[in-house]
DNA sequence: GATGGTTATGCATACGCTTGCATACACTTG
DNA sequence: CAAGTGTATGCAAGCGTATGCATAACCATC
């Protein structure tokens, strides 16, 4: 049926191996059979057979995604989609499929990364998951599979064996509240999400910014929603006295800023004038939004882009690399919703 | 280094083939022993080689999602992006592993599907493109394998032979228009796109539901944006006399939708008593805007699980079946941008 | 012309699984 | 008791590729 190496070395007239050799640039090799055995390859639009080729070599070409199980039920998946539309045109340069899959089989509740990775289906696993139970983390370096965590921050117990590519939270929370503090705001409501994990690194940056300015830092400033759209609009609803009493405020999540602003708007107040906004992560939809959002940019590019160069040097590696921690920079955005513009 | 199925033989002494005959279900094996086999592989976190198995039996459990390369730059994005976490949902519970790919490597420009199917990486594909070239197609035949055309229609050529799932959208494009009418428009605007494919099917049923109920069709009454919000924002204000002379309009993406209703409403238009709105395609993206969006619902999920169970069934045919054309219905959502709550 | 050294090729095995075929065993049955 | 009939198991080949090792061809050297 389909071509094989075998039929390849027939019509070339030399053995199997010389052509396997010559298509995988063996220095064994002269110049004049291998130009012969690529032209005719090239003729009969051969390829070679991957589960041949894995099972030889132990090698698939494939790494495997992992998400969240609910990276698109909630808002979050704006974000991460884009993440993966991100990582498959970063693999694609060196020839690299990917797999996608959910952190676990919601039929069986089978760990797809285990699953995946003694299957041998997928050479190395790109994790974009915020958890990391310690039966996971022991799988992943006792079965020796190169792994780059991307997105979410991991710190449980030895950090430094692993890969990871992240946004450095505290930062982006320093900039977005350090940017309210020079344009004179002074009570900043802090509308933030869950309890630790990035968003407490968030916090940690918005009181970081205020201490540093002299500002007491008051936790009655500071409120919780669930990330989505509708928890900021709630949000306003039931705590509008303190929207009230404050001039402007830093929302760790677009989607939820873009819920406070239309609340915000609905009980009359003007943005940026009665009270200044400040976003985090910059997706694209707040260009749906006036005004717009200045927000602070997660450099998603970057972020696929190193964790993918760290996969394929993990992947080449002879010997097992050490771990290593690469945090990546936000930056500011500066639109509207601020009100840097009129001043 | 990992397990085998002769290392399992070997702890339950018997032969490899038992083993592999066990794991398999093979109705040759005595209770007893299968017992005893499956027990030891439990206990030993026993996985089968996914290449070695693909070599034997031709099979990966492996599908391939073909996607436009442009699919998250495009709002496209938001739908096709929530196509593909029902995907994953749906086989998963087939065990199957969902490969994603481009349609096209854009650094190399090969055909995704091609080389896919070539190395045996697939047992079978779900293709959302809307470009069918000739060759793909007569590659896809000719190298029988089982594949399903998802969300885009094709009708180039013999659409008797191939398999795919898609909307009535010139049912949908009726439903919009006559709801409007119903609720008493006669000057109903049509913001479409693309001059072909499925929008021309919108069209189709727009201009339809207007003859159907005797209402002149008006050339002039029908505008083209590319698909995005900004587009739509941009037609209302290049087109103000148009939207003014009309009391409806039904707008044929919802991303436009939402664009064109905040221009309407920037230029003073209240939603829905100046001028009622009909969108299409139903995204979670439209209950950030107020007032609530009325559209033409496109079941997601139902697209991708009849996507999936045709594959399936393809999949598991002893011989290639005939092709099957499944038009799913959609339906009409109404919330309060068409008014009828007024009514 | 025998020896040694390259260089290019082929042979044969291994990778881990599936599966057709042979076999061994325990029963029935005439 | 020989022959037949299942039933459960093992043996061995084959899937397509990579690669260590043997070999052949060629040339240079003494």
């Amino acid at each position: 049926m389909a071509l094989t190496t075998k039929d390849i070395a027939l019509l070339a007239g030399v053995s199997q191996s010389t052509v396997s050799r010559s298509l995988n640039n063996s220095p064994l090799i002269s110049v004049e059979t291998r130009r012969r055995v690529l032209q005719i390859a090239e003729e009969q639009g051969f390829e070679f057979n991957a589960n041949a080729r894995g099972l030889s070599t132990n090698r698939t070409n494939t790494i495997g995604v992992i998400y969240p199980d609910d990276y698109l039920d909630h808002d979050v998946s704006l974000y991460l989609g884009s993440l993966l539309t991100q990582l498959r045109k970063i693999l694609e340069q060196w020839d690299l499929d990917l797999i996608v899959s959910f952190k676990e089989n919601r039929k069986t509740g089978i760990d797809s990364i285990k699953r995946l990775v003694m299957r041998k289906k997928v050479d190395g696993l790109i994790i974009v998951h915020s958890q990391s139970d310690t039966s996971t983390l022991e799988f992943l370096e006792k079965s020796d599979i190169p792994f780059v965590f991307l997105h979410f921050y991991h710190n449980s117990g030895k950090v430094e064996g692993i890969n990871q590519v992240y946004t450095d939270h505290f930062t982006g929370g320093y900039l977005g509240t350090e940017h309210l503090i020079k344009l004179g705001h002074r009570r900043i409501l802090c509308v933030s999400a869950d309890a630790e994990g990035e968003y407490a690194q968030r916090r940690r940056g918005y009181q970081a910014a205020l201490e540093h300015h002299k500002i007491a830092w008051d936790p009655a400033l500071v409120l919780f929603g669930d990330r989505t759209f509708q928890s900021g609009y709630n949000l306003v609803l039931a705590h509008g006295d303190l929207f009230d009493s404050v001039t402007a405020t830093f929302v760790h999540t677009d989607t939820m800023a873009l819920g406070v602003m239309e609340a915000l708007k609905a009980t009359g107040k003007r943005i940026p004038q009665d009270i200044a906004v400040v976003g985090y992560d910059d997706v694209e939809l707040t260009a749906y939004f006036q005004p717009r959002l200045t927000t602070v940019h997660q450099p998603r590019e970057e972020l696929a882009t190193l964790a993918c160069e760290r996969l394929v040097q993990l992947l080449s590696a002879k010997r097992s690399l050490r771990g290593k921690q690469i945090k990546v920079q936000p930056t500011l955005v500066v639109r509207q919703s601020c009100g840097a513009h009129l001043a």
